[in-house]
DNA sequence: CCTTAAACTCGAACCTGTTCAGATATTTGC
DNA sequence: GCAAATATCTGAACAGGTTCGAGTTTAAGG
């Protein structure tokens, strides 16, 4: 891990930087802005960009960071307007995709670190836990503060699926060239739609035969119990 | 595009660097086997492997590509063996990870692309649409010679879900850190298990009226018609 | 054969992310 | 206020993907 960087210097410094990158990536995209410009125009070498953040990677990290940071309580707080739950989740994504539209055309480079499997940048990474915990938290106030029903032995599961739901809408937005990724909006409404009569189905008794299925499918998707098999040896 | 290539010489000097490139691959990694090496092991210089190859990515796609050709036929007959939809994609999708086994651990950088939006290299891209048509195509034997019910609006569909169904499989055994990956297969089959329900929910009459929903999304999420508005104009 | 254009190959040079051995600034302990 | 410790910064050097102008080989036509 890097040092503190806690002064008040370093601080500034770094908000100097991402302010820098912002403003590049924005004029020239991720990929055709260099590091020598972003040190530049921030008044600095490129090692001082270094000292402060590891990657250029991780600036875009740090940026889509502090964006989505004040935005996650806006978000819940804009959920809150209905009880109803799809409303709430339709509302809270519609938000954070016009939060980060300014940045679509430059989040597609990072988009791709999700699936490979070392990178600091998945979604999935350790690295980037942290900031999964915080929108996971929104997705757990906006399930309980909702009127939703659903089979109760789903409900521990509800956010991480709310949140692989949006990582899924927000990888469709990424390339969705519809006019106003028009077409982006009308996938959450019909998927929501979907998704609501499917919790419905959970509670048919017929029907819920397949909720062992379901339940087996979502443990095995967890991300933490691989090694308990390694624990036990 | 690249000119012909399509001369005896070309074809071998192609066949050549694949080779080496293969061999390196699986020696050191692909993030750490330089052009360079590979263009020695070939037994030419860099430029030459440019001249045949646009970028690394695109030698590690064509080593997937020739990988994955004659196992298309292959997994065609394989499948054959029951009549059972289930089985035949659990077949089909078993033979196909053993195939990719021994390149998993340098398959990663290839998955990345998936989700560029402008990348050559991503599965959906038009570059790539030759070899996604021939897995459809296979997709598409499997579902015609099986048993399988499923209200008829949604067949035009199946082949392409299939697809997608198989890459989400693929990507979550690129992140399978379980012996043997072992959890992907379970994944397998426990997900069929719930297709196969979800199959025949869609021909119960008092499900049906979910039956819109699902096809508008399908259309929704169809890659070509994005020009259709454009063309009214 | 010889000519000539196209196909192919070469390897030095380029570009850009990243590192690192030292400056320079700032803080801390006294 | 001062010296040691620490934090911050510098810019040259490195590494590896990629480009490119200049050769060399091959194929076709005469």
């Amino acid at each position: 891990m890097l040092p503190e960087r806690n002064s008040t210097k370093a601080r500034r410094t770094r908000a100097n930087i991402i302010e820098s990158a912002l403003s590049l990536f924005r004029e020239q995209g991720f990929d055709q802005a260099t590091m020598r410009e972003v040190a530049d125009r921030a008044g600095l070498a490129v090692g001082a960009a270094y000292y402060h953040f590891r990657t250029k990677d991780e600036i875009l990290l740090a940026l889509y960071e502090s964006t989505i940071d004040d935005a996650l309580e806006r978000a819940r707080f804009k959920s809150a307007k209905s009880a109803d739950f799809a409303d709430r989740v339709k509302d809270t994504l519609e938000f954070k995709l016009s939060l980060l539209k300014p940045f679509r055309d430059f989040l597609g480079p990072l988009a791709g670190h999700a699936l490979i499997p070392g990178s600091a940048l998945s979604p999935f990474s350790d690295e980037s836990s942290e900031i999964r915990a915080r929108e996971m938290q929104l997705f757990s106030s906006i399930i309980h503060g909702s009127s939703l029903k659903v089979a109760s032995e789903f409900k521990q599961h509800l956010p991480r699926l709310l949140w692989l739901y949006q990582m899924s809408v927000i990888a469709f937005w990424l390339r969705d060239t519809s006019t106003g990724q028009s077409r982006t909006l009308r996938l959450i409404s019909i998927s929501l739609s979907l998704i609501m009569k499917l919790f419905a189905v959970t509670r048919v008794p017929v029907l819920r035969q397949a909720n062992g299925l379901i339940l087996s499918l979502l443990e095995l998707t967890e991300p933490d119990n691989s090694e308990k098999q390694a624990a036990c040896a």
